[in-house]
DNA sequence: TTTATATAGATAGTAATACTATCATAATAA
DNA sequence: TTATTATGATAGTATTACTATCTATATAAA
């Protein structure tokens, strides 16, 4: 079986869609190695160019900016988790295992590659942890909105937050309780690589231990408010 | 009684220090009324010198760059908020409270001016909200860390992680909870403001559902791992 | 009072960044 | 064959992120 994955994204972050050539896809791969290497900040088209052997102008007809292709890699990172996320939890009844396997997802570092040919997910889901919170932390942010350019990541937070009201219908904020999920995954991760004494992770080099907090926390909440019959506390 | 509230902080912030001149003090009001109108990104020491009424070499003597003076006001913000922390829980013992007026300082907005004549805690607030993951989302974030930069996080980080031992010793994460909630606090709150489909606090404008969030959150981990007597539910 | 020292203002300059524009060429499609 | 499209090559501009130097003024030390 040779199956080929493509993910679509929305048409106004770029300006040609880089999926539909050779320079394109080149963009793609390469922008992921150079800004994991270097930082976002670091990162400039003219850098890119040389790494491709291409010119500065040729990136400029694909992207309008660097904050442009930040999205776009982001928003193919969410879109995919989702994908990974539905295929996952696909013919699975039982919400409170949907909701461990959208933790262990999020929380767990990629590892190996897909059948996504150009793009490395192990060094995009770093990206998506060290520089992803630059994609929507700008002056801009409503007008990105409105563009919707954060769909792929609300996609996601509403799919979890499904999982989280089926698994407790009284539960009062499914959503914040989703999203900040998603953010502790990468930001605990962040810190436990870098500030340690900001988490309780400081010798556990891998991720396990974030997924148990997340897990404890999760059902922590959920199984303290009223909760549906037959779940009991199963974290502490 | 006229109590001027002065906040020394780490010398590597600065080349020199910005609250021994009157310069240097308009540096740091002008800066935080700059950053907050026109963002970070596009915030220049350009700009600010021109507001200010002095010239771009002027504040290069103050600050090596525009990340270290991000760096030197969050870190002001945080100890502003430990100081505040200690001030709001003096001579009380019970930990649940202690929680609770955490929960309540980090999450309710700055509304009012205080005793530091030039800096603005509303919109100090505000920038470290928009802009505080930028001063460690970097490449150097452990250069600056071995520099102790993000002190003044970490200590309040680890305030909070002592109030959370002494109410459920046998929680496993409380440094990792306690991150969670400072931050959680500034996203959600941001969420609320830029992007309200990440979570459940649509319509309601004010920070209190915020609060309530967080406070359910927090003891709903805590009371469901093994608790001290006394202690049951409060937040459902 | 003189002198040294520190602080700030004024001005200039430089390499890099973030673009825009134009022209030529090669490949492909009509 | 011609038109179209994608890319490469080159140039140019305003802004950014600095560094350097020189002068004036204020303050502190001798």
């Amino acid at each position: 079986m040779d199956i080929k994955l493509i993910i679509k994204l929305n048409d106004k972050l770029y300006l040609r869609n880089p999926e539909e050539s050779d320079l394109g896809r080149k963009i793609l791969q390469h922008s992921i190695v150079l800004i994991e290497q270097i930082g976002f900040e670091s990162f400039t088209f003219k850098k890119l160019a040389q790494e491709i052997g291409t010119t500065e102008a040729g990136i400029y007809r694909y992207f309008e900016n660097k904050h442009r292709l930040l999205l776009y890699l982001v928003d193919w990172y969410w879109s995919w988790q989702e994908y990974r996320l539905m295929m996952e939890t696909k013919n699975v009844a039982d919400a409170e295992t949907k909701i461990r396997t959208a933790i262990n997802l999020i929380a767990t570092r990629v590892e190996d590659d897909l059948s996504t040919g150009h793009i490395n997910e192990k060094l995009l889901h770093d990206i998506v942890m060290a520089e992803g919170a630059k994609s929507w932390l700008t002056k801009h942010v409503e007008a990105d909105n409105k563009d919707q350019l954060f769909k792929p990541f609300k996609d996601l937070c509403a799919r979890i937050a499904e999982f989280i009201k089926t698994y407790n219908p009284d539960y009062a904020y499914p959503f914040s309780l989703s999203s900040t999920m998603i953010e502790m995954a990468h930001s605990q991760y962040f810190y436990m690589q870098h500030l340690p004494s900001l988490t309780d992770f400081g010798n556990a080099k891998s991720g396990d231990e974030i997924i148990r907090f997340l897990e404890q926390m999760v059902f922590g909440v959920l199984d303290s408010t009223s909760k549906p019959e037959g779940k009991k506390k199963k974290t502490g």
